[in-house]
DNA sequence: TATGAATGAGCATTCATTCAT
DNA sequence: TATGAATGAATGCTCATTCAT
């Protein structure tokens, strides 16, 4: 079974080519922005020859709408709705988290420029949609769904309130995160323990 | 004193070009970003040549910063603090507000540019920042000045916090804006009715 | 009327660099092929800049059929049908002439790289086809017209026959100047004038 | 002597192999022309990786010339002037076919193709031109031989204008070939047997 | 003041060719 | 023998900016 094994190898490797081209990317993008970020650049921040980028990723428009997926993936696991947890807690340690342009993890810098993109393509807006559509399924649901099944057993007329209290609240403050990084993580932590609570109760 | 009355005259025919090119710059930003919006297309929006604009703004840079700061203007002005206003009644109607590409107005997906760019330029980091500052600071006046002189009243160690949170609505309101300009503005209402009073009270 | 002078005057200049342009394209696209010839080759030939040639054709594809609409236009006017020509004459002494890489004039291998570009590109096939169409109907014509009238008065039932021999005998000489441009005239001479009677008599 | 054998062997696999690369590459020099012709798709055609292609031919160009040469030589044996053959009927009978892009056959876009490129590549024009000498004294061969020999017994001083005019029917008929392969195949009988025969005849 | 022709650097992308495996 | 990953130069094209008019 050699030829299976060797096509598993280049399989893989070709996995992890096209990761070193994200990563590479997502450097630059948050550093320049989609459009001023050159396919040049990111050739260069993942150390290939401009041209190889081409062999695993059809153009840069496809680069930027896996980097969308991967984001919009990481932002879907920033927030758990498992169990009953402590939001509150858990928002002020993601708070800041990767906003430094590091490869992997969620990054504020470019979920504002996802957003900004989303308003002109319709395919990072579609994917967006995806996300927001999930997401707020998921927290009405959580909202409802009883206590003891790890909800918060709202009333199901005003748990979409809530959620899109929550949604704005959540992308306020990856906003804030561009702009404050080094913002008071006590202050934050008092405020989002005053207001969360107040959302997932009756 | 013609000379003099001939350079008020000169002086305000240049403001009323620089609008000109502002008016249509934004509309070009809008619709494709900073970077994606050629001078061409802005030139060819506001009805003059490409060399002409050179005579107002040193670059597109500066173009861009020119806009940055009157939409940041009209950001500080979107929101008066002077008395106890109905807040939420005000955020539900100034949602989706000059959210079309009109000139004039504050645009959700322009202010999602200017911080994507403030991440990356500094003078709009700068200018952000100000803006930032002063509106963080009437937010804590306004809450913590007297009733009687159109404050809430809250205690000193509070109003951070709850400024804080208001920020963070705002903006996250703004920027669902962009995702879902056709949002259930009852919905949005009855959130806004039910979080704003939990904000501005003791 | 200093501004319908002015507009007069610039679009002069605009056809003047178009020109110029077409004439620097053909040069190139007969040194070394519509593919092979490069636009900065075609800048450099015509003595401006690359990002100029944009201003006056869209793409290259549009210097490419530019350059094949001039060519039938040319070629249609190699074969002049108003009278009964001497047309063996004609052929001979067209025959090589502008076959050098002068930019003006019907080249013949010009001609060919046109016809094999159009066996890919629908829309030179077409410009090829519509100058087929007329010139065949012109030769029916001129074979069938009284010769009263400048024609030969051949019946109307053979004189497809001989438009098409003449169209092909036509083009198969155009084919033979690019490879025997050095071919002995009194040889064509004689072999024409033994074979275009034959053709355009009964 | 098994290693002789075995170079054997090697030789002839060696042979196939260049017989599929320039099976693949003809396909792909008549749908794209050689330059737009990609070393990736002619590899893709052949069923083979790109590199293989450069143990058997050292670069595209000797691909194009060894094209040239077997297209010739299949040219060559296209016309048969051993015997007085009915030389209208034949002509009539392979136009058109292999005009579709099968590998084998003398396609009529490639002698275009071929004809183009022969005005810029000197080993090329050469290979025509070799080509050209021999049909041209086999013709006048075929002209002047006696009728008893399989010839047409032609004057000798007639001969060679008679071959040229052949030549140039032959040639543009495969140029017609390319532009109208519908063509009214009794039409183009009709024309030809009015033709061939006063060529060929005294 | 105003134009728009002109430039030149930069962009995304392609492709013949090489070479480690 | 055969692969296909990798390179690097070249290509068509765009665009901010300048400048003669």
């Amino acid at each position: 079974m050699t030829a299976k094994a060797d096509s598993n190898k280049a399989q893989e490797r070709a996995e992890l080519q096209r990761g070193r081209i994200l990563d590479a990317a997502q450097k630059c993008f948050i550093e320049h922005g989609f459009h001023a970020a050159s396919m040049a650049s990111i050739a260069d921040t993942a150390g290939m020859s401009a041209g190889l980028i081409y062999r695993y990723f059809e153009n840069k428009s496809a680069i930027i709408l896996a980097i969308v997926d991967r984001q919009l993936q990481l932002l879907r696991e920033d927030i758990r709705l498992s169990r009953r947890i402590d939001l509150a807690a858990e928002m002020t340690s993601n708070y800041g988290r990767a906003c430094s342009a590091d490869a992997k993890g969620m990054n504020a810098a470019l979920l504002l420029e996802i957003s900004a993109e989303a308003t002109r393509d319709p395919q990072i807006a579609a994917a967006l949609d995806r996300y927001d559509v999930t997401l707020r399924a998921a927290l009405v649901d959580w909202l409802t769904r009883d206590p003891e099944a790890g909800g918060h057993g709202l009333p199901a007329a005003v748990s979409p309130d809530r959620a899109l209290l929550l949604q704005c609240l959540f992308e306020g403050l990856k906003l804030r995160e561009t702009r404050e990084p080094q913002l008071d993580r006590q202050l934050l932590e008092r405020a989002l323990h005053y207001i969360v609570p107040l959302l997932v109760k009756a």
